[in-house]
RNA sequence: CCCCUUGUAGUUCAAUGGAUAGAACAGGAGACUUCUAAUCUCCUAAUGUAGGUUCGAUUCCUACCGAGGGGACCA
């Protein structure tokens, strides 16, 4: 039995002792280590029932307590009542000797399949930051769900139909630009979406286009894929360099045509209504808004496409439990009209779907318009953060090393920045700050991550074996934060929420550098240094696995 | 006008209804001939406003104020 379990035992015994049965207690874990390493607030919520003070009836707890056996050196009592339990040294020496690449799995979701879809560019038009906040967040999910048990499917859905691929053929056309050059192609886009605002003719012939491209016209086909490779192939690179990979790439144009039958159907069953032309789900009915689903002119909406994607995801992997797609928090009211009508279309598939935001991006002191100009593209912040990283390695590292511990550092950096608040909140984008290596930032755990697994090579060389045999009296914060890893992993997972991961990766490293600063780890003659060794590695395994639950990876040096 | 989300140090973020609200950056003072100073140590500094629920509220509820997003043929 875990010594939570135990204590709880005990304090149901304790409290039924006192007269009061069938009580539930609650074991917290004390954000303040110095609380103890479990904490419990039965004292405050008894007391009114029992007509006595706080801290009275915490004493009688503990005294009754004292009759079980429990794994704790000590029970305090303290502040207005609460009941603080501090753990055997000898559980955290049998836990660290249970640390190894495993450490932190779960069972929570054990024979689940979850399907986590994210990313979704667009084909013929940059790779913006919505998409890299979505690669990340999709990334980290999935990893966490995975580690909790879960078999992971990692999907992305490409958006290869649409009004954005006229816009980007015909601007290729009048500007005559090299299909196989992606930022060529990109400022094509620009040009074909300013023409279709603005010039009457030009908006014609883009709508012709789409016809075209619907109709697989021949005339645009061999453009249309061309430049469908050269978009795809720097997706690819993208993915690359974000450590990122995906199982099954869904396109627009595989679910398009299903689309507008499921609409059709749903429509025969009274779940979509004709209005204005148009086919419509009245979501008001239900609390939501009312969406088009299939426009006047009979094209369906990213609604349709995704009732179909929805229907074809089913058939593929028919044993799902949980389908995610993340995007940015404006589609979550679009995602629950969607979701919504799903589920009355299709009861089987009903609470199976399910969408998690990440907020949006902001540009600190202003909005991030294409009008204003200060639209920053995924690529190019991902390459800058990677040459400034360059920039300020110097003569760190290697020369040969240089310019993949860049990309990783780089790459850290910007994960770190989305993975660490909490969901849907927007993202402040602050040039300076992302571009800060310090402090509570992704590339200070990569630091630390490469400074103990340093420390523990260095003592291989000296000849020191690490061990955990011999260990000091007590042990620190060190020990004790490596000992609430898999708790936090399992609680992210669950709550899907990423930042706690990064959160606590920020405070072990804060725990292990400050140890580091007043500790010398090898010493040769000392008969702890075994011991020191073996917690560096510790804490080096932890940061690499916390890491890769961010989709960060560890570079080599730093 | 309606709906959703959100408001914490100068700034950017934490805090499963609990204890002295925790970090980082910026500012001030220190620490590298010593295992990686992208590090460490110390100091200054915050819960939008008004009510309510509770033994206890940054957290839950109501109103107001501010911010972001959504609201029929874009995604």
């Amino acid at each position: 039995m875990k010594p939570a379990e135990q204590i709880i035992d005990a304090l149901k015994k304790a409290l039924a002792d006192l007269g009061i049965e069938g009580a539930e207690p609650v074991l917290e874990r004390p954000a303040d280590m110095a609380h103890g390493d479990y904490s419990t607030n039965v004292a405050l919520a008894y007391a009114k029932q029992l007509g006595k003070n706080p801290r009275q009836v915490a004493e009688s707890v503990v005294a009754s307590l004292g009759m079980y056996e429990l794994p704790v050196v000590k029970i305090d009592i303290a502040g207005p009542g609460f009941i603080n339990f501090r753990l055997n040294e000898g559980y955290f020496i049998e836990n660290l000797k249970s640390i190894d690449e495993e450490y932190g799995k779960g069972n929570d979701l054990s024979g689940k399949t979850v399907l986590v879809e994210y990313t979704q560019p667009n084909i013929l038009k940059p790779f913006h930051i919505g998409h890299l906040m979505s690669n990340t967040l999709g990334e980290s999910l999935a990893r966490l769900i995975e580690n909790a048990g879960a078999k992971v499917e990692h999907l992305n859905y490409q958006g290869d139909v649409g009004l954005h691929i006229p816009k980007a053929l015909w601007g290729i056309r009048a500007l005559d630009v090299d299909i196989n050059d992606i930022h060529a192609i990109g400022k094509a886009y620009a040009h074909g979406a300013q023409a279709y605002e603005n010039d009457e003719q030009a908006k014609a012939e883009i709508d012709a286009l789409n016809k075209k491209v619907y109709e697989k016209d021949p005339e645009v086909m061999e453009l249309y894929e061309a430049g469908k490779k050269t978009s795809l192939k720097l997706f690819e690179e993208l993915y690359a360099l974000l450590g990122t990979r995906f199982d099954r790439y869904y396109f627009e144009s595989e679910v398009f045509a299903r689309g507008v039958e499921l609409v059709n159907e749903g429509k025969e069953k009274g779940i979509f209504k004709e209005s204005e032309g148009a086919v419509v789900f009245p979501g008001e009915d239900y609390g939501l808004h009312t969406r088009v689903f299939i426009t006047s002119k009979g094209l369906p909406v990213y609604e349709a496409k995704e009732l179909a994607l929805a229907e074809l995801k089913a058939k593929e992997y028919p044993d799902f439990d949980i389908s995610i797609t993340t995007t940015a928090v404006e589609q979550e009211q679009y995602f629950q009209v969607v979701f919504k009508a799903l589920g009355l279309l299709k009861p089987e598939l009903d609470g199976r779907f399910t969408h998690i935001a990440h907020g949006m991006m902001q540009i600190s002191g202003g909005k991030m318009s294409s009008r204003l100009g200060n639209v920053i593209t995924g690529e190019s912040l991902i390459s800058s953060l990677i040459a400034e990283v360059q920039e300020r390695m110097g003569e760190r590292v290697a020369p040969e090393l240089t310019a993949d511990v860049a990309k990783d550092v780089g790459v850290a950096a910007i994960k770190y920045t989305v993975l660490r608040q909490a969901l849907r909140k927007n993202i402040i984008f602050d040039e300076e700050r992302s571009l800060s290596f310090e402090g509570d930032s992704g590339p200070y755990i990569q630091y630390t991550a490469v400074r103990s697994r340093s420390v523990v090579a260095k003592a291989k060389d000296a000849g020191i074996t690490p061990s955990f045999d011999v260990h000091p009296e007590s042990v620190g914060l060190v020990e004790r934060m490596l000992e609430r890893f898999p708790e936090v992993a399992q609680r992210a997972a669950q709550e899907r929420e990423p930042h706690h991961v990064a959160t606590y990766l920020i405070e072990l490293s804060s725990a292990f550098n400050s140890w580091y600063a007043q500790e010398q780890i090898i010493d040769v003659d000392d008969a702890l240094s075994p011991y020191r060794v073996a917690l560096a590695d510790a804490v080096s395994n932890v940061l690499a696995r916390g890491l890769w639950l961010l989709g960060i990876r560890v570079p080599v040096a730093m």
